[in-house]
DNA sequence: CTGTTAGCGCATTCAT
DNA sequence: ATGAATGCGCTAACAG
């Protein structure tokens, strides 16, 4: 690997004229900087960017804490990644991924060995040790999500209380007056998983402007399990016409109690969850959704970090997201 | 940020003894060693990853070329990277994300700048002159998926050409004899797609070994699409009892085809694709596969690769993985 | 066992 | 407009 210094050597010039050259930060005559065009196209030099990076105390790269485990919306993952590393490659920085550190001590070692200019947490809980570690720290991270208390970090998140609202508000309009709410497993309820307390905050939100009969159930993120928990529901309340979900992972399962019950969506029936475009494709019949904007949640959570990682003291930056509906059901559903 | 001579002073030792009481590379007191700890625990110091691995002239660091479109299987990404990551880390690698570039210039840009030891290629194509210039740079990397000549290059792949073998192996077995193969979307198996290709020479030797009638089409990666496709198959031939395919993107689609026709699954008709676990078990009913073995996949990518990176002329590994049999529909198919 | 010193490859402040 | 010299934080060869 040739260095800046071989470059130098064979165009005849100093180290520091090469490096000038390179950065522009310093005026150059014409017949220099062509003298070392050339040698550095003859000698095929690259910039080792360890050095550079280690010369200008900071390492362009942000640290993604990956998910450790499967909590359903996989589909999603991949656009994530994608837009979140397009986004970060238009600002000169790459994306190293970590699985997200289990404990506090790993979150600091992670963050104080100088390899990352800052962090994106994925899948932030209601109370996240990894986030009071870093704010203690002081070290600049995003999250995607929220927690209880998000005073001076930057997020961006679904408005999934919003979500839940407009799918109900939608289906009201429609004409329905019994509509399930299928909730996330239990445990993660218990967890205090944001996306799970949000729904089920819409879900009652929307129950008392509408006046519905409160009709739900948590359920694990098995087809099985939505299995049982569905064809309850419509044992207990056989004028149930819609169903409102933000556990995709189910929506086979309850799919197929729709099916064994005789109810044809969307002739019958009307299910719409949260869930993404991809995802609802890949169902029969397809889905109805809040679409769900992978894409920008992606962009944007690189896009604030960077952000203040550029304006050191600028204001977090906090995105509530909007879910589209998008109904995928060829004909309407039912009027009652 | 504290660094290794702040460490020193407080602990009235030179640099250098600090720096060996941390590798271990040289025997140290064992008071010493304790003054050490204590200054590095009170001063919170953690080494400069960016320091070291230049002062190593290794970075520890793989780049992994992310696909920049979605082929299918999206699913499986997830659980692919985690594995990677995992076995990285067991390794004391990080993971760096790249979209896979688009040209030589830009291959070489990335490898060269000493970012990344080492890289790892995803949806490798037949003629792939991502491979040629690596292979020119001689550059460390390891792909999944292979070219038509991969003298010298470690791979790991799933034999697609076995899988498609052995399901119509099954098929046969339980007395199946009409069969259809649904096969990559027409661009792809033009474009020399491995898969597309490896899996149709499977096809091909499935025939000639069982005397098989050629009952076959390609079709894009819809749910639409493949409906036309398997309409018309069914239509020309009534006594269709099986389909096989490796295109999971238009499942939904051909299930509809099948409901449409009133053939029920499995009373009437079986299906086998290759496909993951989570996306088999999110169809209705739950669709039977040659299960495609993701995880193995992402630690066996990194696995060669480090294992090249730390044998320098170590031999090339070439590792075509089976896809396991799993029928997940309840009651068996037809016996004719 | 421990200290001194010279790199690793590049950025940048002084000089000229 | 250019060069020389110092530093980024750490490793390791050399010297005791």
């Amino acid at each position: 690997m040739p260095t800046m210094q071989d470059v130098a050597n064979k165009a005849n010039v100093s180290l520091s004229t090469v490096s000038h050259a390179l950065s522009g930060k310093r005026p150059i005559s014409k017949e220099t900087r062509e003298r070392i065009q050339q040698a550095i196209e003859e000698l095929g030099f690259h910039p080792n960017e360890l050095a550079r990076r280690l010369a200008n105390k900071e390492s362009k790269i942000l640290g993604l804490f990956f998910p450790r485990f499967q909590t359903g919306l996989s589909d999603m993952q991949f656009e994530f990644i994608q837009a979140a590393i397009d986004s970060a490659e238009s600002h000169g920085y790459a994306i190293l991924l970590w699985r997200s550190p289990t404990s506090t001590d790993e979150v600091i070692k992670l963050t104080q060995q100088g390899l990352v200019d800052g962090v994106i947490l994925m899948e932030v809980r209601q109370k996240d040790e990894r986030v009071d570690c870093l704010r203690d720290l002081n070290f600049p991270f995003s999250m995607i999500g929220r927690t209880e208390d998000n005073s001076g970090i930057s997020f961006v998140d679904l408005d999934n209380s919003q979500a839940i609202q407009d799918a109900f508000q939608y289906l009201v309009e429609q004409g329905h007056s019994q509509i399930a709410y299928i909730n996330y497993p239990e445990s993660m309820v218990q967890a205090n998983y944001g996306p799970a307390v949000y729904c089920y905050e819409g879900y009652q939100k929307a129950l008392k402007k509408n006046g519905l009969k409160m009709i739900t159930g948590c359920c694990e993120s098995t087809s099985a399990a939505a299995y049982q928990v569905v064809s309850q529901l419509i044992r207990e309340n056989p004028h149930l016409t819609a169903l409102v979900t933000p556990n995709e992972a189910g929506l086979p399962g309850m799919y197929q109690v729709l099916q064994d019950a005789g109810k044809k969506i969307p002739a019958d029936f009307s299910v719409i969850a949260i869930a993404s475009q991809r995802r609802a494709e890949r169902l029969i019949p397809s889905l109805s959704t809040m679409d769900f904007p992978t894409e920008d949640e992606g962009r944007m959570g690189v896009d604030i970090l960077v952000d203040s990682l550029q304006e050191k003291d600028a204001a977090p930056i906090q995105k509530l997201l909007k879910a589209k509906l998008v109904i995928r059901q060829s004909s309407g559903p039912v009027l009652r």
